[in-house]
DNA sequence: ATGGCCTGATCTTCAGGA
């Protein structure tokens, strides 16, 4: 079974390269994140002409998030339990599902904006909310993973250049002890293998040539619990779909389970 | 040349992304 990971940046934009995407790489389950879109507008349709199921929590211009499977796609829970506001709404960023014999989370852990901003403050509330909400599953027997974009970089060689980051969100150590706190929750970093060069980098800024000179970062993750961890059988970050004309800033983290 | 972007909506300018 093939389950993947991957910030699209629009789903509207990306459409025709998601599909191709699927069908090219043989995903069984994909984790959406920015869809960017009314849940209404999102592409049911061209996804079950692929033979998809969907299951999607958006609400408009930002953030938003979709769990598409073709290994089944049942007990869908929309958004964050116990989740936080921010400015008075809980923003789609979490929709979980079981496919196959899975549970799957796709998450969209807010920004942070600067170390200063509410939104940081809100970024770690979403994060201890989170670790609430997966303790069960994450301690449980069926394999389980929460996939997506963490907007955390778990450690200083998950940056191209960390001096670049001093004073930045994304790499604090309250992000991190968040992580931790995954971890003790019993959810381990599946850490993919690059394509190419010695990091697994999953994001590189549109701006400045950032994919060519390989100026990224580790922030799309894969949490799995032991059962899931153990029947991960090779993972990997698909570079290639990062390069070209109308390609995401996020690349797709690619996850092969013997389940 | 030492910089270089993309998205959708508020739509020719902006907020947000990280």
């Amino acid at each position: 079974m093939r389950i993947a990971t991957w910030n699209v940046n629009s789903i509207t934009a990306r459409l025709p390269r998601l599909l191709a995407w699927l069908e090219s790489s043989g995903t069984d389950v994909l984790c959406i994140q920015e869809t960017k879109c009314a849940a209404e507008q999102f592409p049911v349709e061209e996804l079950r002409a692929l033979g998809y199921e969907s299951a999607v929590n958006a609400t408009g211009r930002w953030n938003g998030v979709a769990l598409v499977s073709r290994v089944g796609l049942a007990d869908v829970v929309t958004g964050l339990p116990g989740g936080p506001e921010y400015e008075g709404v809980q923003e789609p960023r979490a929709v979980s599902a079981t496919c196959g014999p899975v549970r799957v989370w796709s998450v969209y852990v807010p920004n942070g904006r600067e170390v200063t901003h509410e939104h940081y403050a809100y970024k770690l509330r979403w994060l201890e909310a989170l670790k609430a909400a997966v303790a069960e599953d994450a301690a449980g027997e069926r394999p389980f993973a929460v996939l997506g974009d963490y907007n955390i970089a778990p450690t200083d060689e998950d940056v191209w250049d960390i001096g670049v980051f001093e004073g930045a969100t994304h790499v604090t150590e309250p992000e991190r002890a968040a992580l931790a706190g995954l971890r003790e929750a019993g959810l381990a970093d599946v850490v993919p293998r690059p394509l190419k060069y010695d990091h697994p980098f999953t994001y590189w800024d549109y701006r400045a040539l950032g994919f060519p000179k390989n100026k990224g970062m580790r922030i799309d993750l894969v949490y799995g619990n032991k059962p899931f961890a153990e029947a991960v059988s090779d993972s990997y970050v698909d570079r290639e779909e990062r390069k070209g004309k109308g390609a995401s800033d996020h690349a797709p983290v690619v996850v092969d389970l013997d389940v």
